[in-house]
DNA sequence: AGATGCAATGAGATCGATCTCATTTATTAG
DNA sequence: CTAATAAATGAGATCGATCTCATTGCATCT
């Protein structure tokens, strides 16, 4: 690969001079100028990013980790955060982490020594996380994604997961649901996932009905409905459920429905996140959606400025009800007004 | 942040033993070797990727370029690739083009700037792509993934398209399915889709069955009814549809379903892709399984070959056939069957 | 003891671009 | 036409790690 001091000789000037010629062409006299590109045109000239990193100080460089990219959710914000990145001559690193602690702590040391200008990671709990620990005493500017803000002392993008759980709630009441339960992966894991289950049990409690205990699923986005029939059956069974995230509560969907049930007919199904396939299932999925690719674009936008060196506390973003045809008005309500 | 010299400095050796070192440990003697480790400790060293990178001449970075992260079947290859690719030390550099050519060019060539060691690229058309055309005269290895090998000179990962989708017809003939339509995009416009389409019509021609014009929707990955419903009445109405894309096919079950069909009884859909989610749903989708963590796996694998100079030819992973709720035995066939 | 050999270490160049500072060349004023 | 000033260019250092080659130190052998 030709390198800028070939450019250099082959027109007949110093390095400095082909240098400028390129970064600060005013300060080269015109001819000379054209003698360089021509010269680098000739020889396929290709500036090399990588010493200009090393001498800049500065990679032009966003290091991101997911906790996977199977769920559409990071996708998605993802995809967004690519092309806002791009847009200001930035490129991702992009990593998943599959919320292991122990890749947490190796991914993020080898975006270190590539130098990243920033870092922008979701982990499972920001309060006791041990990378976010170590990132504290480190200068490469960090945010969060997704998760709550917390005590983690980093900026962090993403909703306000307990007022958006609420808010789920108060819809699913509002349709008529009093026996409304939440359902989550294993050992409801993440901070997140704890959030939206305090802001269920909020509304809960705030309309005078009883929260339930929550129902665990054995896997993070993959319903089993042997763990769910319990709550479904009697005379307390539920009438409406909410999935901490969207893949949970399309599978038990298609599980529901399988086995007989009718969405929303029997049970009312509302997830949480947004992803764009829930628009076009059938029924579709009502839900509470997350803005991912404005919660993408901001965490770029954001970090770039962190890396400017300004301070940044941003904002909750919106997030919004999406209804959808899985949720329905409770059977016993569906009598008591069709005896009116 | 503290570099090499003044690790060296502070343990009272040289650059080049300091190095030594961490690079060949056994060049040092231990007790030096102490020292060096101690005086990393407290200034809390951290190896400078970009430096290393300048003198090796080598980055250990793949450039990865998809058309979207919105449709999981390239997250799902993403995902896979990011983890083979750490596994062997090498980071991935991911960005997206919405097959557009320019972004296309501006993509590679930035990450040509950046050196990287190899490239894994999807482009829209193989046969005809600019980008491919010029990387054709570079040296940076290149490997492409879901685009067919065609006769773009470069190495390609995926699955037997025309074969696959062949086999998809095929099933549904063997169901007893006649009329079997396909549906696609608009304007068929990527290689893939159009060996799917040849697939197709292969398969239906070798059963001495008619194959139907393409039936196209006016975007890529979402279905609008009305483009199908002419083909869906009459006489000649189709039993079955075969989509290019799963997303395109949920989707239109999604919006078969809302109008009143039933599918698969009134319609059989199916797929293409085999994207994780479609297991899920109810009807479960019927579809193409292209090995998506297998072709990101081996992608990263015959591209690292590549890197360390090795001829690769690598043959077409197998598909398979998923079976799937949303096809059915046709209509017609069932009333027979009914009457024996 | 002097020579031979190996182990351990250091000095300096290198990767490619860019910045500072000095120097040369061109321009304008007097 | 020369002095003063501005414009254009070059020499060399720098970013951080690593490699080659030379040198020092120590032990073994005769």
């Amino acid at each position: 690969m030709a390198d800028l001091l070939s450019v250099a000789k082959l027109a007949g000037v110093s390095r400095a001079t082909a240098a400028r010629a390129f970064s600060n062409p005013d300060l080269v006299r015109p001819a000379t100028r054209e003698r360089v590109f021509n010269a680098a045109q000739q020889l396929a000239f290709r500036p090399n990013k990588v010493a200009q990193q090393l001498r800049s100080q500065a990679t032009q460089m966003i290091g991101v980790m997911v906790p996977s990219l199977d769920n559409p959710v990071f996708a998605e914000q993802l995809q967004a955060m690519e092309v806002a990145a791009r847009a200001s001559g930035y490129s991702l690193i992009v990593t998943t982490s599959e919320y292991s602690p122990s890749r947490e702590g190796d991914i993020v040391e080898e975006m270190l020594r590539q130098r990243v200008d920033g870092l922008v990671l979701t982990v499972a709990e920001a309060d006791s996380s041990a990378v976010l620990e170590k990132l504290r005493l480190e200068k490469t500017p960090c945010l969060l994604v997704y998760n709550p803000p917390g005590n983690s002392g980093f900026p962090s993008i993403g909703v306000d997961n307990r007022a958006a759980s609420a808010d789920a709630t108060r819809y699913l009441i509002t349709l008529g649901h009093q026996r409304i339960g939440m359902v989550a992966g294993p050992l409801l894991q993440s901070d997140r996932a704890r959030q939206r289950f305090d802001g269920y049990c909020h509304a809960m409690r705030e309309a005078g009905l009883i929260a339930r205990p929550l129902v665990e699923m054995t896997r993070h986005t993959q319903a089993d409905l042997k763990s769910l029939t319990p709550a479904l059956q009697g005379p307390e069974a539920l009438s409406a459920v909410i999935c901490t995230n969207d893949l949970l509560a399309i599978s038990l969907m298609g599980e529901l429905q399988r086995a007989g049930f009718n969405v929303p007919g029997d049970l009312s199904v509302m997830g949480f996140d947004g992803i764009a396939l829930g628009k076009h299932l059938y029924p579709s999925l009502c839900t509470i959606e997350q803005p991912r690719a404005d919660i993408g674009r901001t965490a770029v936008h954001t970090l770039l400025a962190m890396i400017r060196g300004e301070k940044c506390t941003p904002a909750p973003l919106p997030h919004a009800l999406r209804k959808g045809e899985s949720v329905g008005i409770p059977a016993s309500r569906k009598s008591t007004l069709s005896t009116l």
